[in-house]
DNA sequence: ACTAAAAAAGATAAAAAACTCTTTTTTTCT
DNA sequence: AGAAAAAAAGAGTTTTTTATCTTTTTTAGT
């Protein structure tokens, strides 16, 4: 389903939103340590989201990786679109040119249903939320 | 989800429960040409589903591929997990070491949801039974 | 027995994904 | 101004996946 950069991303901004507050930036090294990912690979994945105003960045000292206002605001959806593409929501599970309800493959049913719920939760779903949701259910990262 | 290995797998399986009776066998080129996927690549992983007995073939001229009754019986779950492991029904969907519903990442419940209908079809249905429902609804391989 | 057709096996190649290293830029602090 | 910290950028490596090519084995038909 999602490439590894992309579940290191969802994580990664999850992260952010759980443990950065205004005052203290975080830097890569301490993400990718607590999220046990490489860093250096890591730290391409951070760069492209910020690159894509994702997430928010300052250089320097004291410099690190925080979530600002409206990236909090972003749904969960354009990380993973953000890191592999639009088409991941819509491709044949089974790999068809085409995934149309009018002309489905033996999985679409079960694979549409699958992508529409997942859809509900990262399309409809703000960083904000989802990470007060992580933090209230104590889910794991 | 699935490699492009098993996504052919999984297609050939079913080209093979449609399309090959008792009397004529079905070569490589055949499937390749009609579900338009490389032939040598193809040839390989019919080659593995051969070994692990999920279809069945004979050399020599006029040979081929078929499905024997014992393949026809065997739920497409096989297909995926001879070529894509075991793991894929139950491995975490952010990458996380472990996927359990006590300590739940938080794509767990949707991820969870969709694992199971998807196994609910392929655990549960057989080869037969699918490729019926393929010729049945007009569905697309 | 010989030929040809087909899969099996094995070796190789190309492309993509995952990961690392080095240099540059920006910025803070002394 | 200079040193140091941190991300940005760019180049490079390794691993995995996807795909191809070549040779061998099996077998049917002549
Ligand atoms: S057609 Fe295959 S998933 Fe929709
Ligand atoms: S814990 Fe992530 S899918 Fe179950």
């Amino acid at each position: 389903m999602f490439s590894k950069s992309c579940k290191y991303a969802i994580r990664a901004v999850l992260y952010l939103a759980l443990h950065a507050d205004s005052e203290a930036n975080i830097g890569v090294k301490e993400i990718a340590d607590r999220l046990d990912v490489p860093k250096p690979f890591l730290a391409k994945i951070l760069q492209q989201l910020s690159r894509y105003q994702l997430i928010s960045s300052v250089k320097g000292p004291n410099g690190g990786f925080f979530m600002s206002t409206e990236n909090m605001r972003e749904p969960l959806r354009k990380v993973v679109e953000c890191m592999d593409g639009p088409e991941v929501f819509s491709s044949c599970i089974l790999g068809l040119p085409v995934c149309s309800s009018q002309n489905p493959c033996p999985l679409h049913t079960q694979a549409f249903i699958f992508r529409e719920g997942l859809l509900k939760v990262v399309g409809s779903k703000s960083v904000a939320e989802l990470a007060r949701q992580v933090s209230d259910e104590g889910l794991k990262l």
